[in-house]
DNA sequence: CGATTCATGTGCATTATTTCACAATATTAG
DNA sequence: CTAATATTGTGAAATAATGCACATGAATCG
């Protein structure tokens, strides 16, 4: 193994980023992509890209570049996106359904095996993508009975704590979850928090200082 | 105005972060609250809160500890989400529907005034929220009439530069992007992407090593 | 086959961010 | 009024991440 032991954060989500424009160049196009060609694609340094890469190995050739369908290969075996994983989500609203109808989460290998809620009008509704909603008791069964490794929250925030714990005792191993609220997760579990209004919230912090004419970043 | 010069963009996050928790305290509890106690709703270091704030202001007492209803008051001005935001949306896909339709952007002030989509088939259809789709041939018009100021992009990723340039020259001054792929905008006009795969991909690196037994991450 | 060009991998300097640790100030108790 | 306690604001240390610059090895040209 190489250098594994200390990996920036930052890198592991670089990698993800690389791979999409990666995935474009392998239909027509050269073969080879250097360092440079990649950094601009995706807005990033040229010496970020040889240094993230160069943390799990030697994937380039000097004076040539990279193998266009080897390093994807690499990436995706570094980031484990070479397998499918199975999940399942919880609170089946708007955003939940478009979660489970998302194609470019079945492209890449997530797939959605159960769809959760709590709200009895939807329960045994059936969807597009195939799916029947469940109710939320039917969490632990299922879990265990499908091979759940992943479980989004899609709720609303009061329940996204519960619904957390139902998980995480259900055996799920990580969770992505959607409400505007930080989850806690016992050890065994690890949580990502997606929060749009803060995406929003740092767009109107900038776009205000430009009204305003402040130079700060 | 305080040393407003250099704050590090993850401390505006942040600041949008701590605002949650806020926002629920102000319904009952104490009315003062530590760098600690938020620290500790958030999961982060009580230096770190009292850094954040101090790069704006003055707003804790020594000993005493925060004033919920002033603190929040501070940050929403320092976020510039004292005020309301207009924006349109582009792609009307499930995903576009469940961001129109959500009720947190509503409550936080983000106001989507317009929808657009290119499939003529979705044209003149009314949502839920009362807005009509309309064409994308019409978004200049419109951001123009409507004083526009974010555009959200929810098409699919071989839409979104074309969309991203439309908008851009329409007049809006930000863009949220939701196509996986990294969109290029001139100088004036900022841009945020959220891509959830890149989460997940974060997630199943974890797991991975979790499962492999490696200590890294 | 030597010279030139290209582009990687990486040590090191630089820059950015976080955390510590403590002086300063408010409150409470005696 | 003094001592004890709580908690902020902040300089300085520690940690993390980025980017430069160059030695290294591959490919190409004459």
């Amino acid at each position: 193994m190489t250098k594994e032991s200390k990996i920036p954060n930052p890198t592991i989500e670089r990698l993800a980023f690389y791979s999409r424009p990666l995935e474009a160049l392998l239909k027509g196009g050269p073969p080879v992509i250097s360092s440079e060609k990649l950094a601009g694609l995706c807005g990033v340094n040229p010496a970020q890209v040889r240094k993230d890469l160069a943390y799990f190995g030697e994937f380039g050739v000097r004076g040539v570049g990279y193998e266009i369908r080897d390093l994807l290969k690499e990436i995706k075996g570094i980031l484990a996106t070479d397998r499918e994983w199975t999940l399942c989500i919880v609170g089946m609203g708007n955003l939940g359904i478009s979660l489970v109808e998302n194609e470019n989460f079945k492209k890449r290998g997530y797939l959605f095996v159960a769809a959760f809620d709590s709200d009895t009008r939807k329960i045994g509704r059936q969807l597009p993508c195939g799916l029947t909603i469940e109710p939320e008791r039917k969490i632990r069964e299922l879990v265990r009975e499908l091979g759940i490794e992943i479980g989004v929250i899609t709720t609303p925030s009061r329940a996204a704590q519960r619904v957390t714990e139902i998980l995480s005792d259900a055996g799920v191993k990580a969770i992505l979850n959607f409400a505007p609220i930080q989850v806690r997760t016992p050890e065994s579990c690890i949580v990502e928090n997606v929060d749009f209004s803060v995406k929003l919230e740092n767009l109107v912090y900038h776009l205000e200082r430009l009204y305003k004419g402040k130079k700060n970043g």
